[in-house]
This record gives C-alpha cells, structure tokens and sequence, in this order.
DNA sequence: CGCGCGCTCGGG
DNA sequence: CCGAGCGCGCGA
C-alpha cells in the first residue's frame, strides 16, 4: 500500500502529496513521521492507494505511526478550506490540531499508581508509617504515588515497594481544567418563548438557525437545551463564543450541567492541559468541545449540533492564513454531519439577519428579557450643549448626576469608551507635527501611567518626549481622551469612589480580564472603566448605571460597517445593566444626537435599524448586495511592494476587462495606513456584483507572493486600515 | 579562474 | 524548513 502524505514543514508552502509506502498502521488521518530531504518530519496520511505511479524503487517507508488525530471528516474539511481559500493543505491541517500538540512535545501524563502486590508483609514494630501505609492501601485498594507518599513519607513507601509488599503500575491521567464545577445539575425549565425556539429549531428543515434574542432574553437556556438533547440522541455538540476568557459564566454553567462531558479548548490553558481536552473530544470521553474561533475545528464526531454565540462578533474571521469565517466552516460541518447550526445574537450582523429574511436562514425570535425587567433607560447627552455651556471635560452633566446618585444609592456604573491609554495623539504646537510610529504610519498614543508612547498597531513603546522631534519646540498638547485620562477625572470628581479600569493595559496576561471582571463583581470597585472588551458577556447585578462617553466615535470611521458597528457595541454595552432588581439607566453621549444609528440604537430598535441600514447598503451597493475584495501586497521595500503591486493589478485587471458588468470598482492604491511594522501596505481594491470571479482573483494575485513580498486576499475585511 | 553569496528548486 | 545546484560578481 502506498500513502498519500501533506507533510507539515513550518511557515513552509510545501503543499505537494508525497508518496510512501505504509508500514503497519497507517491509515488515512494518521500523523506520521516520514523521512523527507535527509530528516524526518511529521506528516499527515490524506489517502491509502493500492500503487504509485511514482518509481515504486524511489518511494521510502513512512518511519513511524505517531497517532490517528484526524478524522474522515477533517481530511474533506481540509480539502475544501484549501480550495475554498487557495491556501496549502498543509496549512489548513494545523488549523485541526492545538499548536502545542504539533511537535510532539506534549506527552500524556503518567502518574503512578501503587497496588498491594500479595508479598509477604514483614514490617518491623518499629515501622509504624510502613503499617498504616499497609493499612490503608488495604482499606482503599489503590492509590496514587504521590498521594501516599504525602500521607506516610516517601521512604515507608519506597520501603514497601521494595520488599514486594506494594507493586506500581503507570496509568494515564488527564489534566482538566476548572475541575472546580463538576456535578450535573439540573435543567432549568424554559419559559414558554424559550421552549418554542427550541422546538421551531427541532422542526425547521433549514439548517442554518438565527436566534435573534435581546440581551438578558435567555439565549443560554436555549443553547444548553439543544446541547442536552444532542446529547441524549448519543450525538456530540460544538459550542463556540467570541473570546473565552471573557465569558468564564458561560463555562462555568456547563460545566455545571455538563461536567466531564464538556471539554474546553482556549489559549489560556496550559500546553498539558490542552492536549488532554483535546483527546477527551477525539476519543468521545468528552462529547462537548466549547471554545473561541478555534474551536470551529474541534474533534468530535458524529455531531448533533453547533452553536455560535454572538455571531456578529468580529472575533470570528480569522486574521492570519487561511482567513476563514467560522460560520463558513461551521456550515460545512453542520452539512457535513446532517446537524443544526444555530447562530445567536441580540444584534445579528446585517449580513446574517439578510439571509434570515430572505429565508435562507430560519429566524427565531427571543424579543422579551427572561425577567420580563424592561431595558435600561437611554438618556441622550448631547455634548455640542456641553461644550457651549463650558464644559470640556469627558463627563456630561446627565452623566455626573447619574453617576453620583448610582454611587449614593451603593451601586455600580460602567463607563465606556472605545479608546485606550491616555491621549490619542501627540501634537506639537509650534509646528503641528504629529508624533507617529517609527515602523508604523499612525501617531502614537500617550499613556500616562508608564508615562510613555504607545503604538497600537506594533505595540512599540518610546520614551515620553520632551520636544517636538521635527522643530525641537516644547509646547506640545495632548487630543483624544482615553482610558486612564478618564480614570483620573473620575478621581477627581468622584474622590471617594473606587475606580479599576480594564483595556488591553491592564488586562494582559494570562486570565488578565477574568480577574479584573472577578474585582468588579466582587464589589472591590464602584466603577468601571473599559474599552469595548467590557461590552461582552458577563453579569453584574449591582450595575445599574452605563456611561457610553463617544457614541459616535466609531460611526466616522470610513467603512461601510461603522453603522452595524456602533449599533451593536452600544446594544452590547447598555445590556451590561439592569439585569436585576433594580432598573438600569444608560446615559450615551453624542456630537450628533440625530444620528439614525443612535436614534434606534437607544430605543433598542434592531429590526428598525436593520430596515434602515439595508436600505442603505442596497441603495449603495455594499454588502451583502455586493463583496468588497482587498488583495494587499505588503514589503519591507517599498519598491518591491509597488513592484508586486503591479503585477497583481494588471493581472486582475484582464479579469476586470474581460467581465466588466461583474465589478462595481476596481482601482490599485496605497493603504489607508501605508506602513504597519515596518511593511508598507499597497492593495488592490474592488468592489464585486458577486462571487463568480472570486477563484480567479485568489489564483491570479497569490501567485505574484514572493520570498519578500507577502500578498493576501480579504474578503470584506474587518477594516479597511 | 575559483570562490562565495543569494536565489531557486526538490524533497517521495 | 533544509540542502543541493547554479549563476554571477569580485578578488588574486
């Protein structure tokens, strides 16, 4: 028999099969170590064939079986992703397995285990630890090494297993996570909206389900409901959010009903511990695989359902090779395994709700919080009054009342702001230079706290200037409020509050946002503070008072999603409040106060916005009546990049020619932002009446990709930057 | 003329 | 990714 192989060679684009001859074992899914060019590397069994057509003299051996990780059902996955975004297979395989996993360092875990062994037990009188050792090994049959070490010293122990008293025997154990919540406990009973979105989901013939539910309306219930009954047909479920680390209550409630069942897949666990989650789902121990975008590729069989929470959330197109969409791979699996997949959202991207309408989706309606408590109060500060009254600080008057009667009656306020650091920018006022990134084309943003300048785009940080870099004046000014500046004047307003703050700063780290949101429901903190990672998940009772500080700071952006976008984040971040006893109150400040996007926004009005925005994009021929395709081409050398640049152009611009009625634009030119770490950034963009040419845009830009010049091909990208 | 460097290409 | 092979530029 002859093996097909993709070997796997890191940030190589050896996608070719390579053929060997299969020893014992080996079948397709296998990983395998081959000998390739003088070493040995590891390698993925595609197929089992009968001969070669290659010079059977020349094929070699695979050396050696290492594991079966993947399944039939991964190896078309593959296939397809591959073709689907013109990337190597190679490629599209390391997506299936935890990186950690892929050399082979990670083992499984042995622990010793110690039996009685039926040897004569010949303990000295003196030798108490040796015959309480002996005593309870008795009573309990087995036990751990290291257990019983603790409890009667290592030397008893050693002692015993050394006259024969005692044998041991390696075992295998896993290391899980948050073994913490185990336990099943019991199901909650569905309100009467929530048993009818589960049973519209059972019937619909349609395999791709909308849940459309507002914030606080049950969603959870739902989902845990179609995982039990996935479960209990003997099938497995696939359970995806946007950020894990940000939705450790949505963990923590199946594992609670789920136990042992539920295996979770995240960055924040360690290598070991990833690795035994993993296999818990390849082996069927665990039949429930939760986890962010990754996640997508879990490996479990035989699957009953797939969920997405929170389907609008950016998190889930990929940004690295292939840039794939999660719900792109979750509708083949979903396909692929005859099951549902079931997208929810209180805000469904305008895209999704299309499909839903025009009835390619199934559209499920939650429209009523499970309490029945009505959504907070939008209060509308309009700051153009603020500014003419005097007030140039971050803190409208509304805003300042509220806070101070939410603080007064003991309870909590979040207060938003989508802007990290101190200062935007740095000015100087002699000259009006900008100071900006050394590798970067952005200015660098103040941060007070380390008393430096940050790039939030390659993350360099530089010491605080004294002057101006290009005139040497010393008059510079700071513009753009962000985060700590904010935290400073609520100290200053509010002097006995206590404030924390949360953005990428101080949330680094391992579990950096989980103890933060810990501290805040802990009731550690009075406020706060925190750039869009608060608007996610997580519940606070006490929390009864939202600030959203620059409502429209995200509306001027100049991308056709700017509207979904701002509409979503302010929906997310009211929903923070409220959610008990007590009624929240949400107070958003504007420049514009008639904007459309907020006037729906703070009536909760989705359905009314969504008319509006779809109008919109019809009218202008954006998605999803059109696809925005970027091939960008970017090179440390400009000149390489102008070059490439070039190429892919007039290559694409045969395409142009020859189908002009399927393009609604087509130019080359520079990047909004020209140069990100150190790479300068030239694109391609269009505009397309649909996806015919879309194969040939990918085969004809990727093939200009040289050593040094990177070229990739986004399909409506996140931003356009 | 020979050596070294950079680039391309094969690897089963 | 790694190593082999090839072409070109440069120094003796």
């Amino acid at each position: 028999m002859v093996a097909e192989v993709i070997v796997d060679i890191a940030g190589s684009e050896v996608d070719r099969i390579f053929e060997y001859t299969a020893i014992e074992g080996v079948h397709p899914g296998c990983r395998v170590r081959v000998p390739f060019g003088g070493r040995v590397i590891d390698g993925y069994v595609m197929r089992l064939k009968e001969e070669s057509e290659f010079d059977p003299s020349r094929l070699k051996p695979v050396a050696a079986v290492v594991d079966e990780a993947l399944t039939p059902e991964c190896l078309q996955l593959a296939e397809a992703l591959a073709a689907r975004y013109h990337c190597p297979k190679a490629q599209v395989l390391r997506l299936f397995l935890p990186a950690e996993m892929r050399r082979g360092q990670v083992r499984e875990k042995q622990q010793t285990w110690v039996l009685p062994a039926g040897g004569e037990a010949d303990i000295s009188p003196r030798a108490k630890a040796q015959a309480a050792a002996l005593c309870y090994l008795c009573q309990e049959g087995e036990a751990p090494l290291a257990e019983l070490a603790a409890k009667f010293g290592r030397s008893a122990i050693g002692a015993l297993i050394q006259k024969g008293v005692f044998r041991t025997e390696q075992r295998r154990t896993r290391r899980t996570p948050y073994t913490g919540a185990q336990g099943q406990a019991p199901s909650r009973a569905l309100t009467p909206a929530q048993q009818a979105a589960v049973d519209t989901i059972a019937k619909s013939n349609k395999a791709v389900q909308l849940l459309h539910g507002v914030t606080g309306s049950g969603k959870t219930e739902v989902y845990l409901t179609l995982i039990a009954k996935a479960l209990a047909a003997g099938k497995s479920a696939v359970f995806l959010v946007p950020e894990i680390s940000l939705t450790p209550q949505m963990l923590l409630q199946l594992r609670e009903r789920f136990g042992a069942q539920a295996a979770i897949l995240h960055s924040g666990l360690s290598a070991g511990e990833k690795f035994d989650e993993w296999w818990r789902l390849r082996t069927g121990e665990a039949k429930i695989a939760i986890g962010a975008r990754s996640a997508v590729f879990a490996p479990v069989e035989n699957v009953g359902v797939i969920i997405i929470d929170e389907e609008h959330d950016g998190s889930y197109r990929s940004e690295t090779s292939p840039r794939y969409s999660t719900a792109e791979v979750a509708a083949f699996r979903a396909k692929y395994n005859g099951c549902k997949l079931v997208l929810g959202s209180a805000t469904p991207s305008v895209d999704t709700y299309r499909r839903a309408e025009t009835g390619e989706y199934e559209l499920i309606r939650l429209p009523e919080r499970i309490n029945k408590k009505p959504l907070p109060e939008v209060i509308v500060a309009d700051m153009r009054q603020e500014v003419r009254r005097g007030n140039a600080g971050a803190f409208s008057g509304p805003l300042k009342d509220e806070l101070e009667s939410c603080l007064a009656s003991g309870n909590q306020a979040i207060i938003f702001l989508n802007r990290r650091g101190f200062a935007q920018s740095v000015v100087c006022r002699e000259c009006g230079a900008v100071v900006k990134c050394a590798r970067c084309d952005v200015s660098l943003t103040y941060h007070s706290e380390e008393n430096c300048l940050k790039c939030h785009y390659c993350g360099a940080t530089y010491k605080m200037l004294t002057a101006c870099p290009s005139c040497g004046g010393v008059h510079l000014s700071y513009t753009g409020t962000g985060t700590q500046k904010v935290v400073g004047e609520l100290r200053r307003l509010f002097p006995q509050a206590r404030v924390l703050r949360m953005d990428q700063d101080t949330a680094a780290g391992k579990e950096g946002h989980y103890k933060i949101l810990k501290r805040f429901a802990s009731r550690e903190a009075d406020i706060l503070v925190g750039t869009q990672m608060i608007a996610k998940g997580h519940d606070f009772p006490a929390v009864t008072l939202v600030g959203i500080l620059d409502a429209d700071m995200s509306l001027h952006f100049s991308d056709y999603r700017s509207g979904e976008r701002t509409f979503q984040l302010i929906t997310q971040v009211a929903g923070r409040c409220g959610r008990a006893e007590e009624a929240g109150r949400v107070v958003l400040q504007t420049y514009d106060p008639s904007n459309y996007i907020l006037r729906f926004a703070i009536r909760y009005d989705y359905e009314g916005f969504y008319k509006h925005e779809i109008s919109l994009r019809a009218s202008t021929a954006f998605p999803p009546f059109a696809k925005i395709v970027r091939v960008m081409v970017t090179a440390e050398e400009e000149k390489k990049a102008l070059e490439v640049l070039k190429e892919v152009y007039f290559s694409l611009k045969e395409l142009f020619d020859a189908h002009p009625q399927e393009f609604l634009f087509f130019n080359k030119m520079k990047s909004p932002v020209k140069r990100i770490q150190d790479k300068f950034r030239y694109q391609v963009l269009m505009r397309l009446t649909g996806d015919g040419l879309l194969s040939q845009i990918y085969e004809r830009a990727l093939q200009y990709k040289t050593r040094d010049v990177l070229v990739y091909v986004e399909e409506n990208p996140a931003n356009l930057s």
